[in-house]
DNA sequence: GTCTATAAGCCGATAGAC
DNA sequence: GTCTATCGGCTTATAGAC
């Protein structure tokens, strides 16, 4: 596309965020707008749980009042409909996720973007974790909940990596991987924390995975793919690319 | 609850059985028994269909009734309430699974045991699309709607394949990585095609993944775990496990 | 066994007092 | 802006005729 080569790190903002919304920036405004901002933050933050707890259908408007310490009518009052809810709930999510798709661009240089594109989903997923599990129980069910507009443009950002992905094969800078089968690759794996988490709770870190969680995954799922999707430098066990089908 | 046992149908044979139901087996039956198996097939089909699409509290029992054809209550003679139906649809799936899992056992060897154990992952999600996909979303939502044996016997499942990766790791067999780690990742790159299923229909099939896709699948991510999970065979980039992290 | 008609109660949303 | 009390519709589940 247009980018000025993926340098270093990918999304600029997303560093903690992780439960607690953001506390108040402005500091001349009134107490009733500090009031204000501070229940719509309470209210959002219990949707963020409750959503990724239990779905957009599972879980009730009640329960989200309820956990958030507020009215069941104040969150109307802030919110109007669930389903605006649950659009704001997502909203963080987007830009982060436009900017990661743009480090897959058919003049980058594929193993240094590959890398790039896998630590800025890992990012995302660290920064956005209950976000990006809702994102991921939204998409399996056909994003019915999402605005359109959102809808549109995640397949849009879906069909330009897949391009990338497709040249950078043609070109024979990447071993010839079904490009669709990569990209739903990495993302599978770069959610695997967020979609799996239930697996993750039986294990060793009860409270959820730590920064080192998020660095292994990283490091292990860079290893693959760069070890699968690049081509062969030399003499590696080169598996036919058939035989191991069914 | 109390019925006579569904004689044929069960659950040993499920080789094919993707979409439709199984034709009546057995001849020698009255039409009236034939005609209790059909429709709980018939409904049991639907069901499938609408939980794949919208998940257990996104979909309603009268969607499903429509679209088997049968009036709603007949559902609820059958089956008796919606988690009971819920629980039949996903039975199929559990003793494949189990099946699987047992391919990661300690003393086998890990390159095979590991191609062996993606193959049988990627043939079941193969086998049985739409209950992987209601598995996934479930497990998503830690696995409430379950019964507990189930999630039990899941659990236990997880916990006996990582620690043979464990000890695999420990024995050098296999690379240093976190044996939580690679497993969610082969979790979540097998049931990529479930999962992300929404995505798949932007690109170039239409119909669905194709045997070819599984056979990519399967190919694809054995290369890539072969790749990245194997010791060093020799002389690879050998990336330093840490430097790539956020 | 099949199906219509309805019960029971849950849940998103609002009216309206404060 | 906040909150109680409640509406109205929807959804699971059943009663009871056939």
């Amino acid at each position: 596309m247009h980018r000025p080569s993926p340098t270093t790190a990918a999304v600029p903002p997303p560093a903690i965020e992780a439960h607690s919304g953001q506390l108040q920036v402005d500091a001349p405004a009134s107490r009733e707008r500090r009031s204000r901002l501070r229940h719509r933050q309470l209210i959002l933050d219990a949707a963020r749980n409750e959503f990724a707890a239990k779905g957009f259908s599972g879980c009730q408007t009640l329960d989200i009042a309820l956990r958030a310490g507020v009215p069941k009518a104040n969150l109307y009052y802030y919110f109007h409909t669930k389903e605006n809810l649950y659009a704001e709930v997502l909203q963080p999510l987007l830009e982060p996720l436009r900017l990661a798709s743009l480090l897959l661009h058919e003049d980058a240089d594929p193993g240094p973007a590959l890398k790039a594109y896998i630590e800025a989903r890992v990012q995302i997923v660290q920064g956005f974790p209950l976000r990006s599990k809702i994102l991921c129980s939204e998409l399996l069910h056909g994003a019915q909940q999402l605005p359109r507009t959102w809808r549109e443009s995640l397949e849009a950002q879906n069909r330009s990596e897949i391009d990338c992905l497709r040249r950078w094969a043609e070109r024979g800078l990447i071993a010839a991987i079904d490009p669709e089968h990569l990209l739903l690759f990495i993302g599978a794996a770069t959610q695997t924390y967020p979609t799996l988490g239930w697996q993750i709770a039986l294990m060793n870190h009860n409270n959820g995975p730590s920064a080192e969680d998020f660095q292994g995954v990283a490091a292990t799922l860079t290893r693959m793919v760069l070890g699968g999707a690049l081509p062969a430098s030399d003499s590696r066990p080169e598996l036919p690319a058939r035989a191991l089908a069914i």
